[in-house]
DNA sequence: CCGTGACATGGTATCGTTACCCTTGTAAAG
DNA sequence: CTTTACAAGGGTAACGATACCATGTCACGG
C-alpha cells in the first residue's frame, strides 16, 4: 500500500482499503442522516414509528455506510436475543432435518435465527448443550421428546422462557408438548397387523437409551399383542440403530430367533426399508413370505416394491405449529392447550 | 403467594420464588466469592491463570446462585462471538446433514456454537441469509459451494472474518475452499462407465440454478464424452431435483428419448437409487439391460440390489477439516493452502 | 389566542462483560 | 537485605444498542 493512498486519512480512522469503515454504528449512520441515533433505531424496529422522508434519509446512510448493526448490543440492552434453540438427537434423519426446516421457514422470516444442537441420543449431552446454549440468552427452547435430566429441566424453569417440547407426546410437559403419540401409532399399527390376520409378528425397534420415541413405539407394540391375548415374548424384538445398514442385519437376528415370523413391525422406515432390501436379496416374498410394516412414511418408503405400508407422522406441520406457537408467546399473544396432538395417518400399501 | 413467602426480601430483588434470583450477573457471583468480577471473568475463560483456590470459591459461588454467564455482553466488549455461520441449500439432504453434524462435533467442544440457515438452492435467499447473519458478528462464516451474488460476497469481504467455501472446489475462493471436485469425480465415472464398454450413457443430473456442484457434474459428463469421441446430445441428460421420487420418473423421460440406452449415470445417489427401484418395478435388468451409477454413496447405496457403483465422497472428513481450519485460523495458527481438495473415490459396486 | 394532545424525535443512562492498565505480594537473584 | 521479576487480582472505562423520559411541533377546538 502506498502511503499517498492513505494521505487525506486521520490516524484514528481505522478506514479500510476501500473507504468504508470497519466498524460503522448507529452512531455514524445518524451523523450521516442528520438524526439521533435512536431514530435510527426506531426506524430499524418500529418504521411506521417514524415519517417518510427520516426514514428514507437513514436507509440512504445505512446503504452509504455499509451499516451492519451489531446484534449483541441489541440483545444486552433489550435482553431479546430473536435466538431460538432447537436440540435434536441427530440431524441426520431426515425426519428431524425436515422438522427443523420448516420450523426456520417460520422463524425466520419473522427475524428469529435457529440455534441448533444435536445429542446425539443422550439426555447428558443435551443437559450439556442447554447450558450452553442459555447463555446466548435464547427468547425460547425446541427440545425433542419428554425424557430430560433432571438438571436440563430445572435450568429452563429458572430461565423463564417459553420451551416447548416436540414429537411425542407425554404426559407432563415442561411447558408446551407438541407432537404425536408414538404409543398410539404402534399400537393402531399392531392392530392393523393382527386385524389382517398376521399370526407371527416380529419388532424391530429402535435403541432404547434416552428415547421415549423408541420406548412408545415399543410400548404400543405390546399392549397391541397384549390386548388381542397374544402372548408377548422378548424373542420377538430386535434393537438396532436407525441405519439403513442394520434394518437388514436386524432381520437376519430376528429370523433366527423367529423362523415362523409371518409380519416384521420396524419402528423406522429406515429400518424397514433395510428390512425390505434384505427380503430382496434372501428372495423372501414380501408380503407372501413376510409382511413388513414401518413408520414415519420417508420419501423412499412409497417407491419401494412393494411400497411400504407405514405411518405418517406430521413432520412439516409439527415444525410450522411449533415455531407459530412460539411466535404467538412471543408475542404475548393467547396461545392454547398445552398439549398440541397433531395425530397421525396410517398409510397402508402392499407391503403388509 | 403469601406475604410472609417474601417478607425478607427488598423490593427490588427481584427474587423467584425458589430462592433464585431470575438475573443473577458476574458481579453477584464475584461478591459472593469475595472477589473482584475481572477474576470471575478470568476464571471463566482463562482457568489457568487464577489459583485453584480462587477458582473452587467461584466455582461455588456460581452453583449457589444458579450464574449463567450473558455471552451478548461479552460478545460486545471482546467482539468475539464464538458463533460460526454456516449455510447450507438444504438440511434434508443428509449429505449436508452430515457434514454439518460433523463440523459441530469439532466446533462445540471449543466453545463455539453453528447457527445454521438453508437457501433452498437460491443465491438470493443466502445473500439475505448471510446479511442477516452478519449481525450477529460470527467469527466465521462457512458457505456451500462457490456461486455466490456480488453483493454476498461484498458483505462477507467487508466483514473481515474467516469465510470458507465447502463442498465443490473452484478456481478462485473468496478465502479458502475446502472439499473435492465434482467436476473430476464425474468425469472419472464417465470414463469408468466408457471403459467397461457402455455405448449409450444417458444422464441424470440436479436442477443447474445457482447450483456449482450439479453444473460440474454435468459438465464433467460431457468432459468424459467428449474426450471419448462421443457425440454429446442433449436428449441425454435429464434434470430433476434430488428426490428419491424423481428418480424413477427421470428414468421414464429418458429412456423416452434414448430408448438405446445401456447405462445410466444419476448425479445423486438419490436419485440412483429411484433409477434402481424403478428399474425393479419394470422389471430392467440391472446391470444386465441397463447399468447405474450413481454419486454420493449414501448409506443405502450399498444395500441395494444390485449393489450401486457410485462416487464416494468425504462427507464428514469435509466437515472436520472445515471446523479445523477455522478454529486454527480463529487462534492465530498458521494455516495451509487457500484450496484444499480432500478427492473422492470411485465405488465399484455391481450396478455398473 | 391559548390550552391540549398526538406525534416525531432526542438526551442520557444502562445492559453485563472484558480490555487496559495498575497494585500488591511473594520468590528468586544479586 | 535489597532489587528485580512475575504471578494474582482489581478498578475503571468502554463495547453499541435500546429503555425511559423529556422536548418540540403542529393541528384543532374552545
Amino acid at each position: 500500500m502506498t502511503s499517498a493512498g492513505s494521505r487525506s486519512r486521520t490516524p484514528q480512522a481505522n478506514a479500510d482499503a476501500d473507504g468504508t469503515n470497519s466498524s460503522v454504528t448507529m452512531r455514524d449512520v445518524a451523523r450521516l442522516a442528520g438524526v439521533g441515533t435512536i431514530t435510527v433505531s426506531r426506524a430499524l424496529q418500529h418504521p411506521d414509528r417514524v415519517t417518510a422522508e427520516t426514514r428514507r434519509k437513514i436507509d440512504e446512510a445505512i446503504a452509504a455506510l455499509g451499516y451492519v448493526p451489531n446484534l449483541a448490543a441489541g440483545t444486552l440492552r433489550s435482553s431479546k436475543s430473536r435466538i431460538i434453540v432447537a436440540i435434536v438427537p441427530t440431524m441426520s434423519n431426515s425426519i428431524f432435518a425436515e422438522t427443523l426446516q420448516a420450523m426456520s421457514d417460520v422463524l425466520r422470516p419473522a427475524g428469529f435465527h435457529l440455534l441448533i444442537g444435536h445429542t446425539g441420543y443422550s439426555a447428558a449431552e443435551e443437559e450439556a448443550l442447554v447450558a450452553a446454549f442459555l447463555a446466548r440468552r435464547p427468547d425460547g427452547v425446541i427440545l425433542t421428546g419428554y425424557t430430560h435430566t433432571p438438571r436440563t429441566v430445572e435450568l429452563l424453569r429458572r430461565a423463564r422462557i417459553p420451551v416447548i417440547e416436540m414429537w411425542n407426546i407425554g404426559p407432563d410437559p415442561i411447558d408446551t408438548i407438541i407432537g404425536m403419540s408414538s404409543y398410539d401409532a404402534s399400537l393402531a399399527m399392531t392392530r392393523y397387523l393382527i386385524r389382517k390376520g398376521y399370526r407371527r409378528i416380529g419388532y424391530i425397534g429402535g435403541l432404547l437409551q434416552d428415547n421415549d420415541r423408541t420406548a412408545q413405539r415399543e410400548a404400543g407394540f405390546r399392549a397391541g399383542l397384549e390386548e388381542a391375548g397374544r402372548p408377548f415374548d422378548p424373542l420377538m424384538i430386535v434393537r438396532a440403530p436407525f441405519e439403513f445398514e442394520s434394518g437388514g442385519t436386524a432381520l437376519g437376528d430376528l429370523l433366527n430367533r423367529m423362523p415362523d415370523a409371518d409380519a416384521v413391525f420396524a419402528a423406522s422406515d429406515i429400518l424397514a426399508v433395510g428390512v425390505l432390501l434384505e427380503c430382496l436379496g434372501r428372495g423372501i416374498a414380501v408380503p407372501g413370505r413376510l409382511a413388513v410394516a414401518g413408520f414415519d412414511d420417508a420419501g423412499i418408503s412409497s417407491r419401494m416394491t412393494p411400497p411400504l405400508t407405514t405411518i405418517r407422522v406430521p413432520r412439516r406441520a409439527i415444525g410450522r405449529t411449533i415455531a407459530e406457537r412460539m411466535l404467538a408467546r412471543l408475542a404475548g399473544r393467547p396461545t392454547g392447550e398445552r398439549i398440541v396432538d397433531l395425530g397421525f395417518e396410517l398409510i397402508e400399501r402392499a407391503s403388509a
